[in-house]
DNA sequence: AGCCAGGACACGA
DNA sequence: TCGTGTCATGGC
């Protein structure tokens, strides 16, 4: 999981081309359901606009080239390579995980080219708060009104930032409530008082190992062991976090256990036994491959 | 109308 | 420790 490979970057009217990363698809990476401000331009094609550490950003993959379009300063570009981690050789890690067993090596062929990325932890924190119960269409609507009522716009771009701890922390319950995250809003309003107030520092809680960040983050109301295991994953780059949802409970259920009930603890402990450090990616690929038989319509946003 | 969605929590046995 | 009802909200 080095971060090793040397991009190639470059400018053109405005616009960036990066080159360099290996098994990467942009597509697959935006709409897997980890991150929630992704809005896919066009009904076809490989053009993706999200929002990230405050920029709009309106990215295009023409193959093994990812175009970064207007405004991309060196700043920018910056957060995209880190976003997705594009230094990273992910052709191994897929290797890897492919090489277990026949069974990973079709879930990693069902979504060939997903990243796991590094996403900002406030932002992650409150976005998996919202996820609890809940739809991927219905969470990404929570944020996007969470992000207009307390965020700040973002040039001529329509889309605003997600609003920081002390912003959201301005907000009243009933306030959140009117964003839609209903029963979660006592939840929201709590995690921001104790972020914005320094009662819990999550770039602490970054530096410290799996198991210490995740008993940390359990002391919030409404983070239980599911939506720690997602920020751990999606937001402080601890990969060996593994969410147990109702889809990964179905699918490791009925490709793993011979269709037995099985409780989320003993498939979590399965899954640290089986998959190690590269747990949370073989997560991912599980999850993409169950979700594949659902119709796109219901994932689309 | 009723069930489900990237669950958490309080409660009772 | 383990199961169960409940919590807003919207799509099917």
């Amino acid at each position: 999981m080095g971060e090793s490979r040397k991009l190639a970057v470059s400018w053109r009217d405005g616009a960036c081309s990066i080159r360099g990363f290996d098994s990467f698809d942009l597509h697959t990476t935006c709409q897997c359901g980890q991150a929630f401000r992704w809005v896919r331009a066009g009904n076809a094609g490989q053009l993706e606009e999200g929002v990230v550490q405050g920029r709009f950003l309106r990215l295009e993959q023409r193959d093994a080239e990812l175009v970064v379009h207007p405004p991309a300063d060196d700043e920018t570009i910056a957060v995209v390579v880190d976003y997705f981690r594009l230094r990273q050789s992910h052709t191994a890690v897929e290797a890897s995980i492919a090489g277990i067993d026949p069974t990973m090596a079709a879930a990693v062929d069902s979504a060939r080219g997903l990243r796991l990325v590094a996403q900002e932890p406030w932002e992650c924190l409150i976005s998996y708060i919202v996820s609890a119960n809940n739809s991927v269409a219905q969470i990404s609507r929570v944020v996007e009104n969470l992000s207009r009522a307390w965020g700040k716009p973002i040039g001529s771009s329509s889309r605003y930032s997600f609003p920081a701890p002390g912003d959201l922390e301005c907000a009243s319950q009933a306030d959140v409530l009117t964003c839609k995250a209903g029963f979660r809003s006592r939840s929201i309003c709590e995690a921001a008082r104790r972020v914005a107030r320094g009662e819990l520092d999550l770039n602490a809680v970054t530096a410290m190992d799996y198991h210490a960040a995740k008993q940390e983050l359990i002391r919030l109301r409404g983070v239980g062991e599911k939506v720690a295991d997602c920020v751990l994953l999606f937001s402080m780059g601890k990969f060996e976090a593994f969410p147990v949802d109702v889809w990964i409970e179905r699918v490791v259920r009925h490709l793993y256990f011979g269709g037995e009930k099985t409780s989320q603890r003993d498939i979590r402990e399965w899954a640290a036994d089986k998959f190690g450090d590269l747990a949370g990616y073989a997560q991912e690929y599980l999850f993409a491959y169950a979700r594949l038989a659902i119709p796109d319509r219901l994932r689309s946003g």
